[in-house]
DNA sequence: ATGATGACTTAAG
DNA sequence: TCTTAAGCCATCA
């Protein structure tokens, strides 16, 4: 699998992530079939276009602690996917340190390995 | 070839 | 709940 399938793949898996609900980069990377990859499941969510058809709910995608990932001081990305959270019903809290969080036990998407659709060409 | 960099994760204290 | 440390691996300078 090259990189362009991986990303493919991942966008598929993304797809699949009902409406309020969350999933983890490491989760996505494991049932993409790369378990090693969770950074790159960011990078791929990075190199997303806006207009994407079908669309991919990359808001839907958090780190394993439930945090939504910064992207560096400075940047407002972490801000605008807890825009698209409240906006679709998902309660975002903020921690003391003043990061933004899900909770994962109420949010979180977690199928069965062999439930989901693998194929995405 | 080499070292730095991430939209990361897990374990430990 | 934080902070550190170590592990991870494609991409880039």
């Amino acid at each position: 699998m090259d990189s362009a399938e991986f990303h493919s793949a991942v966008y598929h898996i993304v797809r699949q992530i009902p409406q309020q609900h969350v999933a983890t980069y490491g989760n996505i990377a494991r049932l993409v079939g790369m378990p090693h990859h969770a950074r790159h499941v960011g990078q791929a969510l990075k190199f997303l276009s806006p207009d994407v058809n079908p669309p991919v709910p990359w808001h839907r995608v958090l780190s394993s602690s439930g945090a939504i990932s910064s992207r560096g001081p400075g940047t407002d990305g972490a801000a605008r996917q807890a825009q698209e959270l409240e906006a679709e019903g998902i309660e975002v809290i903020q921690t003391r340190s003043g990061e933004l969080k899900v909770d994962l036990q109420r949010w979180g998407w977690n199928p069965e390995p062999g439930s989901i659709d693998i194929n995405w060409s």
